[in-house]
RNA sequence: GGCGCGGUAGCCAAGUGGUAAGGCAGAGGUCUGCAAAACCUUUAUUCGUGAGUUCGAUUCUCACCCGCGCCUCCA
């Protein structure tokens, strides 16, 4: 099936394809581990793990970078405050990172590239542009020319021609031709890291290491490149300007953007309080699988506007999607299956597919899931539902999940959840509970209820007798 | 000002030139010893406002109002 995503570029939907034949190349623009990631950042990588994970289950083959930052600006003045050094602090919060990517399901690259493994190489490049008339030194750093390619702005849509050519334009610290053009390479400062270069030591610029990893990874020219919208500009810009210049070809086919998420309406900010790491959220209750389907509900290209009321939401949601699958897996059905049933989940699988086909619409592939979880249930309660409708069921919730993810974290978090409690003693609490509600002792009954809801364990009781129980 | 995203029920949100998906929450009901889960009914005569095009617009055009993001290193 053709898979269509919105190209900032060309801004159209535009079909994905392999440039090579065999393999989709696609780099994501990370996180400079300075500190925790926040929902925010975790916005953009589920929304690109979900369409990797469905490029996957539609049978691409992927290549997948990602970068790490771990020397700037930032990292510098973070770690200076912690007492770390640089390299102690990036690896502390990188750790950190990789641990909420598992907890949100979110599937590691093929390669995560650091920045500081990857100097040489950028210093290499930071020449050739030199070489070539595209990037000039000043005050051992270099800056790229921003005059010498005229493409410049064309992935923001920015004109920036109005800036006056040649104004010599004093900054902070720095000493540039134009406002406009950026640095590839800072000279060192006492008390930062440095590397060897041929214009002193010194430490490169975050464009230019997107630019250098991603075509030392994935070739000169490759397929998608990702990241948050406001990247587009100059982040993104530039790193076009640097692979260009140079290669004198398209560096990247296809942009994809992910829209910003909003906490209360508003741009998230320490200041105003309305900052969430997904640690708080967890430190608060909150389940990782809540967060992932709330942070993949919603379109990648619509701004999102987080609320813990939302979240909430999101959790019922899951579970509801947790419940049938428990009910599926009861067993007791008849051989067979029900055709108008079965008609019912192939439309469903098809209605799923196409819409995550279309630019990743999940709000509409969810609709498409919850019907017919709303039809499963219905021919459950009816007794129409066979061993074979539930096999085709499990089926669906599993490519599912292998986009979504949330039932395979739910799961886990379950089991964490009320790990003191093996099936065993359960079982035999829910036998004794069994029997009091044989001899009409509710008061019984209810208080072994009452103990297994309290570790984690919630009791359904079953029409004719018995009951069953499922983890929370 | 430029570029971009958006304004659909209490909340989240899909969508189409032909008369409003789905989730959550609320109310009532079925089931239950009571629950839980599930199911049923109910909650937008209406899709920011105004005008236009059209047999017909939430969907197209124009204007306006409102929210949000980017505009040199923030996902």
């Amino acid at each position: 099936m053709e898979i269509l995503l919105y190209n900032t570029l060309t801004r159209r939907l535009e079909p994905l394809v392999a440039g090579d034949g065999r393999r989709f190349r696609m780099y994501t623009c990370g996180l400079t581990v300075y500190d925790y990631g926040h929902i925010g950042n975790y916005r953009t990588f589920v929304a690109v793990d979900v369409l990797q994970r469905f490029l996957a289950s539609q049978g691409f083959a992927l290549e997948t970078v990602m970068n790490i930052t771990d020397v700037d600006d930032k990292m510098i003045e973070r770690a200076r405050t912690a007492g770390h050094s640089v390299a102690e602090h990036a690896a502390i919060y990188t750790q950190a990172f990789l641990e909420d990517l598992g907890r949100l399901g979110i599937q590691p690259p093929t390669h995560l590239a650091k920045a500081t493994d990857y100097v040489p190489q950028m210093v290499a490049w930071i020449e050739r542009l030199v070489d070539s008339g595209h990037a000039y030194a000043s005050d051992g750093s270099v800056y790229f020319r921003v005059a010498s390619f005229p493409a410049y702005g064309r992935l923001s849509g920015k004109d920036l021609g109005g800036l006056q050519a040649g104004a010599r334009v004093e900054s902070d610290q720095y000493e540039k031709e134009e406002a406009r053009d950026f640095v590839l390479w800072k000279a060192h400062k006492p008390g930062e890291p440095s590397w060897p270069s041929p214009w002193g030591p010194g430490r490169p610029g975050w464009h230019i290491e997107c630019s250098v990893m991603s075509m030392t990874l994935l070739g000169e020219s490759f397929d998608l490149h990702a990241g948050g919208t406001d990247l587009i500009f100059p982040h993104h810009e530039n790193e076009i300007a640097q692979a260009e210049a140079v290669t004198g070809r398209p560096f990247v086919r296809g942009w994809m953007h992910v829209e910003f998420l909003l906490v209360n309406g508003e741009k998230m900010s320490k200041s105003l309080g309305n900052f969430f790491t997904l640690r708080d959220l967890l430190d608060q209750g909150y389940r990782a699988s809540a967060v992932r389907y709330l942070l993949a509900s919603v379109p990648y290209r619509r701004q999102l506007n987080f609320t813990l009321e939302g979240l909430q939401q999101a959790a019922a949601a899951v579970e509801r999607l947790m419940s049938l699958r428990d009910r599926l897996r009861q067993g007791g059905l008849a051989a067979g299956e029900d055709a108008e049933l079965a008609a019912k989940i192939t439309a469903a699988r098809a209605g799923y597919v196409a819409a995550l086909a279309d630019n990743l619409n999940t709000a509409e592939a969810l609709a498409a899931i919850f019907e017919l979880v709303r039809e499963a249930n219905i021919a459950l309660d009816a007794g129409r539902l066979r061993a074979a409708n539930a096999t085709a069921c499990e089926e669906l919730l599993h490519l599912f999940d292998q986009v979504f993810a949330v039932l395979t974290l739910a799961e886990r978090e379950k089991m964490e959840a009320s790990a003191g409690l093996d099936p065993a003693t359960i079982e035999a609490r829910l036998r004794e509970r069994d029997e009091a509600r044989r001899r009409r002792d509710f008061r019984r009954a209810d208080a072994i209820r009452a103990e297994l809801d309290a570790a984690g364990i919630a009791i359904e009781d079953v029409k004719g007798g018995g009951s069953r129980w499922r983890r929370k």
